[in-house]
DNA sequence: AAACCGTGGGA
DNA sequence: TTCCCAAGGTT
């Protein structure tokens, strides 16, 4: 293997091996996860921080500690102790994630990254996230923070492109070792996370600091990718009403969504929205709340 | 393929 | 305070 190649990657497992953060969701002295414990975790991390996705996850798995145990659960249950992360969808997903597991196989989560893309829920990321992590396989993880941190180290660029690129998935390829591809995905990931994120950068900390295309050229600002709009669109307005049904143990009236939201045409589309997803259920005239409110189990 | 889908903590 | 953005997926 190429040397310089070589010591990239020694120099990012070592950082790796002193600084690996000891998530629950990761397997203990050097055994492999629970494979659905890692499928659980990623799900659940989808565009939201370790931090809060940390009390939420150990809830969700005393609850439902294999998939078999969340899909006799309700979608609401699942909604609802979904809490506070964001994308509620995620929950429905992975509701019926856990029942696809339980119907076409056998109650294990697959090991396989085809089989693991047919799960709703499951993109190519988090397909090879969990074959990659929960067992072992070969596989090119590529999430936000392998993305970033290629971009700045092979690339010089602040910021990688939009969306994955063949020149992406080409790069990250060449740099995947033989051996050990799954500790160097969780590496990766754990640098960017840790050291080189997005916002202030920790280079006086970064193991491969001295190799850094971005850096010897001075650090170029690359061009912000323009953020979404939040404030008055529907899915603040959505956010507000799941909030009320999640928040409350019994159906509510109609009444209480109504006082979420001023402009009443908007706030009955996103209600519609919230039942067409499946995330709301009417129980009653003018009386709503979380699926599965009367099925008892 | 661009737009949509939540939430809250830190800079 | 405002803005950014965090282990993406779906349509």
């Amino acid at each position: 293997m190429d040397p310089q190649l070589s010591s990239l990657h020694d120099d990012v497992l070592a950082w790796f091996a002193e600084h690996r953060r000891d998530l629950p969701w990761r397997g203990r002295d050097g055994g492999r996860p629970d494979p659905w414990a890692v499928m659980v975790s990623e799900f659940m991390l989808q565009q939201t921080p370790v931090a809060r996705v940390l009390p939420v996850f150990e809830a969700w798995m005393e609850v439902w500690p294999a998939a078999a145990d969340l899909a006799a659960a309700t979608t609401g249950d699942a909604v609802r102790a979904w809490g506070r992360l964001g994308y509620p969808r995620r929950a429905l997903r992975l509701h019926a994630a856990a029942t696809a597991i339980v119907h076409q196989h056998a109650g294990r989560v697959p090991d396989t990254y085809e089989a693991l893309l047919e799960l709703p829920g499951v993109g190519d990321y988090t397909a090879a996230a969990i074959a990659s992590f929960a067992y072992g396989r070969r596989m090119l993880v590529l999430d936000t923070n392998v993305r970033r941190v290629f971009s700045r180290v092979v690339r010089g660029q602040q910021y990688p492109p939009r969306s994955v690129t063949s020149e992406e998935r080409r790069l990250g390829q060449e740099l995947m070792p033989v051996e050990g591809a799954d500790v160097w995905a969780a590496a990766t990931m754990e640098l960017g996370a840790l050291v080189c994120t997005a916002r202030a950068p920790r280079c006086d900390a970064c193991p491969i600091v001295d190799r850094c295309a971005w850096r010897a050229a001075g650090y170029p600002q690359g061009e912000q990718p323009k953020g979404q709009t939040w404030h008055g669109t529907d899915r603040q307005v959505r956010g507000r009403l799941l909030a009320v049904l999640r928040e409350s143990p019994e159906p509510v009236l109609k009444g209480a969504l109504d006082a979420v939201w001023d402009d009443a045409g908007q706030r009955d589309r996103c209600l519609a929205g919230l039942l067409d997803d499946g995330l709301v259920e009417l129980v009653a005239d003018d009386v709503f709340a979380l699926p599965g409110h009367d099925e008892g189990r």
